[in-house]
DNA sequence: CATCACGGATTGGATACCAATTCTCTTTTT
DNA sequence: AAAAAGAGAATTGGTATCCAATCCGTGATG
């Protein structure tokens, strides 16, 4: 009776609210969910089919990480970051892989390399496809893949939360930045590192993200913003959703 | 009626979930609350006269940053790191500081300098006047003060949390550091990056937050640890606490 | 002696209810 | 008629109470 594979120690998602926060987060972080766009606990629990308690915990652990603002008495928005906020995320990105740059050049070993070639390949590839989503996903996994390969949870853990605060600029921002540019960056600072050239790999990094930032046309008007329903069907088990066009919104 | 100054944004604190929240951050902190202490619901609520949920908000805000672990059905304990994720602390500091240091080695003005120094000679001060716990905390400070130069709210708040994390490590190991040959070393760390020795300072930084965790005889030990009563009255508004020997434990 | 079953005890969650604040829309006043 | 004032709805913050699930220790049982 007690087979011993068991205790698989399921960490994942125990609770509602935690699952919750997931959904809302994955929501807000494929920008079904805008900044500024109101995230009442009343809808909300209808939505997810829980107590308005569960909800608040996940509003809590979202404006934790920086996604949601909490107004007294007003209700949890998606956060709306400034100009001058953005300039700071990017500047904490920057500085972080610079960081974890300097720890690559001198502690990487082959197999490492060869990790983020072939990183490096798939998304070229990818571009060829013209497959802009997949290309989109993989040079953003390519910071992340960077930072893994530190093998340091605590700084991992910190950099997913500075990308994903990146996430929600990206809707403040028009232009789509050009992905044949970023990867043949991605790509000069794998080689740079590899040789050593520390230097020019910090201001590439520096430059990579200056790029990003002032590529970005700051847009504060209003966007239309899907309502709630419309937002979250895709996320929420239930038939609803047509679920076509869900990656790109214009 | 309408008095101008009245929207004074009282920013801090308007929660009784927030409050309790830093209550007890504070509590852990000032390692009253021990790694591995129970942080029991019920008795929290008792103590803080306030519901179960409202601890649990609390309790929840804490384990996302890291200072307690809640294990499903079990409860919220205060979280106890393992040596290899004190390494990861460590590391993750160091880089941080590293990338702070470099930034300000480039933008800080004559000012900034002076804000340093001084502050420096004020932990000379009280280590001259054997006043550890000033040293202690004047010494802490020097890091964050250095992080607050670079004027960007997200980095502060980033090495904030992982200063805090450390915090939690400090109650794990015995021996107690040299405060005079950290001083020495924050005024090295100055007066190098000041001249532009950027090189050497990385290092010294590196250096300098190895010594610390070298240092460290990791003790995992149970400590008899007061109970919640005792660990926290000394922060919730009653007489009880005989408050005399709050800071230095051993 | 090992195993299983049975109660506490604690957490996770739901529901109902109330207080405080904000928002909105109507009413009143000038 | 425009602006100020006010009443009422809606929303959040919080409490109390109840119930289900889970964990843990204890004791019965083979």
């Amino acid at each position: 009776m007690p087979s011993a594979f068991e205790k698989e120690k399921d960490n994942s998602l125990a609770n509602k609210s935690e699952k919750i926060t997931e959904t809302l987060k994955r929501a807000i972080l494929a920008q079904r969910l805008l900044p500024g766009a109101k995230l009442g606990e009343r809808d909300l629990a209808e939505k997810f089919d829980a107590s308005r308690i569960v909800i608040r915990q996940a509003l809590i652990r979202l404006a934790n990480d920086g996604l949601v603002t909490i107004e007294r008495n007003r209700g949890a928005f998606v956060k709306k970051y400034s100009l001058q906020e953005a300039i700071e995320i990017y500047d904490a990105l920057t500085l972080i892989e610079q960081g974890v740059a300097a720890q690559l050049a001198a502690r990487l070993d082959r197999a490492g390399w060869q990790i983020l070639q072939d990183h490096i390949k798939l998304q070229a590839d990818a571009i060829e496809r013209e497959d802009n989503d997949m290309a989109d996903d993989l040079g953003a996994g390519f910071h992340s893949l960077l930072v893994s390969l530190t093998n340091n949870r605590v700084i991992q853990d910190i950099h997913a939360q500075v990308v994903q605060r990146s996430h929600l600029l990206r809707s403040l921002h028009i232009s789509r930045f050009d992905y044949c540019n970023l990867l043949e960056e991605h790509s000069k600072i794998v080689d740079l590192l590899q040789r050593g050239r520390l230097k020019q790999v910090m201001e590439l990094i520096d430059h990579h993200h200056h790029h990003v930032v002032r590529g970005y046309v700051m847009d504060f008007s209003d966007h239309p913003a899907m309502s709630l329903h419309e937002a979250l069907s895709p996320f929420i088990a239930e038939g609803g959703g047509s679920g076509a066009s869900v990656g790109t919104a214009e």
